[in-house]
Formats: C-alpha cells, sequence, structure tokens
DNA sequence: ACAAACTATTTACACCGTACATAAATTACA
DNA sequence: TGTAATTTATGTACGGTGTAAATAGTTTGT
C-alpha cells in the first residue's frame, strides 16, 4: 500500500462518513455492523500492531464480517485511514485542566506537548499522508482548542492560524525521531543507543578530515547524548520559536 | 510494504554498502551491474513515478537483472530505501554560493529553503520512516554544510546540533503538507482549491456553535488562502524560529 | 584439479487491495 | 399483498508484493 491516495473517492462521501449523515431509512438488510466498530477495530490493531497489520481483510475479520463485505463500509483503504484519523483525535475536543489560568506561552506548550505525547501513543498516524486536510468532527473540535490558545492576545486571525499550524508542523517534524526510536525498538528489541554501539567499530574507521566540525560536534554530542534526544530537541526548538511569537506579539500590542 | 523496517539485518552490513567498502577481491563471478546502478534505478523511479512504483521486481529489471537477484546487492528492500536517502542527499554536499559572505541567519534561511525545495523534488522520502539515522557519505556531508551556518557565532556544539537538528525538523513538518497537495495533485489532477470548492456545500451545512473561534478564524483564512498555504507557514514558522535564535545568540554573545 | 565462495536464477508461498458477479434481505410502491 | 427496487453480504479471481529456499553456474585460492 504506501501512498494512500484515494483521488477517485468522492471527497464528499468521505465527509458524510465522518460526520455520520448517512440517509436515515435504507432499504436493503440492515448492516451487521457499524462504521465505528470498524473504524475502533482498525485503530486497534494499528495501535498494538502498526500500520502494516491492518489489512482490510484483517479489519473485516476482527469484526466478524467477510474481506468484502468491508466496502460496503468504506469506498476504498484510503477513506479508512482518513477515518482512523479523526477517530483517535476524540482525546483533542477536551482543553486541558487549568486551561483559564495560563498564558498563551503555557497554553501553547500544552498544546504541543499533548501532540507529542499523542504522536507517540499512535506512531503509525505519521506513516502515512492523507489526501486531503481532514475534516472530521474530533479534528475540527482539536483545531478550535489549540486556536483558543492564542485567541485574544493580540494576533489577527490569519496569524493565529499561522501560529498554530506552525507549532503543529514544528511537532511532527520533531516527533518522528522519537517514533522512530519508539517503533523501531518494539519491532526488533534494538535502542538506538544498542544500534549506536555496534556501529561504533565501523563509524571509528570512517575519514572525518572532510568533516571538520561534524567530528567537533559529533564527539561531543555524542557523549551527551549518543545518535540523538528527540524530545531534547523538540524542547529546544519549541523554546525558540515560542520566543520569537513572544517578540510578535509583544510588537503587536505595542502598536 | 509501508514500514519499512529491517531489524534483523546487520547494521554494519548496510554502512558498509553506503561507503562501498565491501571486501575488495571477491570470489565468485563478476557482479552484472553495480549497486549504484540499482540506488540509481530506484531513485529514478522513485522520482518519475512515486515510492509506490518502486518493487524490488520493478528495480531488478530495470538494471537486467532477474527478480531475486536484487537480494545479493541489498538484504531487503528497507537498506534499498536507506541508500536511496543518502544517493539524493549529494546536492547537499556543496555549500551554496555566497556562503562566506552571509551571517547565520541568512545561512539557516538558505539551508531551510534548499530542504524544502529538496523534499518537493523527492516527495517519496517524507513518505516512509527509516529504521536509524542515515550515516551515509552525502548525508553526513549535508550535516557539515548545514553545521557550518551556525559554527562561531557563539553557540556551544550541543546547541549547534540542537539547532540545526530543531530547524530540519521544522522543515520536515511543513513541507510534508506541501508535498501531499503536489502529490495528490499529480496523481488525481484535484488540487486543494478544487477539492475545497467540491465540499463547500457540505462544510456550510455544518453546525459551528461548537466551533466558534475555528468558524471566525477559518472564515477569514478561506478567503485568504483556502484550506491551506504551507509555504506560508513555513515562512512565519521560519521567521518565529530564526527571531528566537537571535535572543539566544544575543545572548550568549553577551555573556 | 578441486574445493570454497560467490553470483544468478527459478520456483513457491503467503499476503495485499479490490473488481466483478451473485445471492439474500429489506423496504417502497403498485 | 405482491413485486420491483435497493442495499447488504459473500465468493471467486487477478495482478501485484517481499522474500525464503533450492539449484545451477562462475570465478578464485590452494
Amino acid at each position: 500500500m504506501t501512498s494512500e491516495i484515494s483521488g477517485r473517492g468522492d471527497p464528499v462521501k468521505l465527509l458524510e462518513l465522518m460526520w455520520g449523515k448517512e440517509g436515515q431509512k435504507r432499504r436493503g438488510p440492515k448492516p451487521k455492523v457499524a462504521l465505528a466498530d470498524i473504524v475502533g477495530a482498525a485503530v486497534a490493531i494499528a495501535d498494538s500492531e502498526g500500520l502494516d497489520a491492518v489489512s482490510t481483510r484483517r479489519v473485516a475479520e476482527a469484526v466478524g464480517i467477510s474481506p468484502m463485505s468491508f466496502y460496503t463500509y468504506v469506498p476504498s483503504k484510503a477513506e479508512l485511514l482518513d477515518l482512523m484519523l479523526d477517530h483517535v483525535a476524540e482525546p483533542g475536543r477536551a482543553a486541558p485542566p487549568d486551561w483559564a489560568d495560563m498564558d498563551w506561552r503555557a497554553r501553547m506548550t500544552v498544546i504541543a506537548e499533548a501532540m507529542w505525547a499523542f504522536y507517540l501513543q499512535h506512531p503509525w498516524v505519521l506513516q502515512f499522508q492523507t489526501h486531503r486536510p481532514v475534516l472530521g468532527p474530533n479534528t475540527l473540535a482539536s483545531y478550535e482548542v489549540a486556536l483558543s490558545a492564542v485567541d485574544g492576545i493580540g494576533l489577527d486571525e490569519i496569524e493565529m492560524d499561522l501560529s498554530i499550524t506552525a507549532l503543529m508542523d514544528f511537532v511532527v517534524g520533531a516527533v518522528r525521531n522519537a517514533a522512530r526510536q519508539k517503533f523501531v525498538f518494539e519491532a526488533t528489541g534494538m535502542s538506538d543507543d544498542d544500534w549506536w554501539y555496534s556501529i561504533l567499530p565501523f563509524v571509528e574507521t570512517i575519514d572525518y578530515s572532510p568533516y571538520p566540525i561534524s567530528e567537533r560536534v559529533g564527539t561531543i554530542t555524542g557523549e551527551e547524548y549518543g545518535p540523538g534526544d528527540p524530545e531534547r530537541v523538540f524542547r529546544f526548538g519549541l523554546e525558540r520559536f515560542l520566543d520569537g511569537m513572544a517578540i510578535m506579539i509583544a510588537r503587536k500590542q505595542k502598536a
């Protein structure tokens, strides 16, 4: 599979599935299962065994229908993945506790941390591209909560959207490395540190004279955090980004 | 395929392949092709037809060997993908022109823009996770160039590494949306704007009362850039991040 | 000359997504 | 109340995937 581009499917059909707005009284036999059962089963498989384990046959079997009956509920696998995305976005609906007491910086930090944890809990989300932005109810509600972090602090609507989207983009980029570590460790039992140690003899045979800065930096970072520390990069990048946000916000409030 | 975790493979074997350090005089028959031919063919297929078109059989056929002969050159498909990554990183070896005349901010901007363009040129790179950091010659040389952007400006080695890694993470997160747009458009002929227009009737039936901020923001951003403008988010986030970097650098230089 | 080491190929297996044809069930309408 | 329309459910089949295993052929070192 891999690419997950539906393309030929009707975009409105997907939205109807997401929002549960199918026609009320239908003619044929009652469906054996509900769409939510199928999506839930698919998410359970992905969470516990990874995205590779999610096949249409496997999902059908999990809910007790024949392989091809899957397609009476979902146009194609691409749509299933979109539905899975909105399904797991459900916890994002609720604003974090103490939301009212926080300033924008604390709020953006909480949002970023929540997304970080989310992707580590559902790393399969990072393993595919959607064909379009997911406009499901849970996704939309999560966006509302995130936007509220930067509401009423002097930014215009465009800046609010850009701020939240840029923040999310950064989290996605940073968490990929952490998710990769976790995923590979669970699949193989070998951590990045184990790997780092196993290749050290080879690495030491490399001629570093063309890479003097890397050699200097790599020696020190290697001692500090081996092949890398994704969470530290996340913390670092987040602080820089928020410092930059502060400058912009201060400038806007002064004007 | 999808996940691309080799796991069982010897990590050192992969490094030997990347650095071309296999044993010199081997016993059996001469190989019919070179490893570089295989990797080059795979990249050509991925660039022109997407990652899905890259199958072991297809690559083997492209270089003129039988399907299973592929595995005499590469332990498994996961290793092929790692090799492809380092292969396309080759242009990153050279520092951009006028490098010497730029300050750190201009340099980091150039690095970020080069990465942005790189991912748009090889969007398939974003479609899979590597099992480990790629320690190939081209990747390493690119890292050297990137590090040189922040060398000698008062940062310690840890901060240099974190700065470059965070910058790259942000670019990856931001470019994913642009790559998705491009990819889907090429695959289906439907742009995000077309899609946005096609679902508008449905979107207008949604009750937005639970999402007041989204409604306010979405109305304005929708008129400004429809469902989204990835490059604008990239520019915005980059400026905020660099503003934050400036604060840190100024603080370090003062101390 | 011969054994060891290596490359190359063929066959085969268990999967995948899904097109297509068909049967069974339910409702709407005559 | 029949009967036609519509929908769900299923079975079969096709062309694709990665790669394990067995086998044959080629080159080199002894």
